[in-house]
DNA sequence: TTATATGCAAACTATTTGCAATGGT
DNA sequence: ACCATTGCAAATAGTTTGCATATAA
């Protein structure tokens, strides 16, 4: 058994989920990817590999995952309208080139702020996500 | 004519978009609205006022509204799947109550951040969002 | 063996589009 | 008068659901 393959089986087994070959195939595409996918972008490397996984069956786990609190599932606002998903290694954000599409991951600037706002609004803070928009070095040629 | 129409129209006057009666009425609720609005929301309200304006009117003009700057279009990432527009006052963020759904506006707290990220990765930085989550007081009690 | 997950097809929700009619400038 | 905007109905995209079958434990 591959090493992924195995990771994906225990982390499966800890959460006491039962194992089926499409959720370890989902799960492992996530851990693989470097940037979050979309369900469809799931489907077509899924699809690609053989596997005739459903469409309806992704969406299923995506959303099971989701509540057990394995992976994340958001929008990112702009131009797109699917939900993306990703595998939760830690806390972090994205920084999104408004051209070519390209994800990636920052750290967390907002540590202090969240107490901070705690305070002074009463709420009680669970949970928060930043997306920054803008151009990456490649696309920035001929400067729009 | 209505204190509040009146800005509407010369709002809609200045930046050189054509005034219908349908602009104007979109226009007007999402200034009024002290939290974001979605198509769906904005609808049902214009419909109660008599006018028989579309669904369909009120997508076309809040993405033209959009691409003019006049609004903002975003999701709320959470539970629900439809967008919200919000009239374009100040740059902001939102706090979210995740039991009761208030929107409450907050300042921006990314400013020096922001530089240092360009420098960091090369990215030419356009814009970015905020969301932070949490239970407004109301919702606490039972503390969950 | 039995409850859970999947395949499949159909439903649903939010949004978009084509086209003829209407309305602003 | 002319072109932009609207109404209307139909299409689309993404996601969800119901039910019979297959599969993990």
């Amino acid at each position: 058994m591959s090493e992924i393959k195995n990771q994906t089986k225990k982390i499966l087994q800890s959460q006491g989920i039962r194992i089926t070959s499409q959720r370890q195939l989902i799960l492992q595409e996530l851990i693989k990817s470097l940037k979050p996918l979309s369900a469809a972008e799931i489907h077509r490397i899924l699809i690609k590999q053989d596997s005739g996984i459903r469409l309806s069956t992704i969406y299923r786990n995506l959303k099971f995952f989701s509540s057990r609190g394995l992976i994340r599932e958001f929008n990112l606002d702009r131009s797109r309208k699917e939900k993306f998903y990703e595998f939760i290694e830690s806390h972090h954000h994205h920084l999104i080139c408004t051209s070519c599409g390209e994800i990636k991951c920052l750290g967390c600037p907002l540590e202090d702020y969240e107490s901070e706002l705690a305070e002074r609004t009463g709420y009680q803070i669970k949970d928060h996500n930043i997306k920054i928009y803008g151009l990456c070095p490649e696309c920035q040629t001929g400067d729009i």
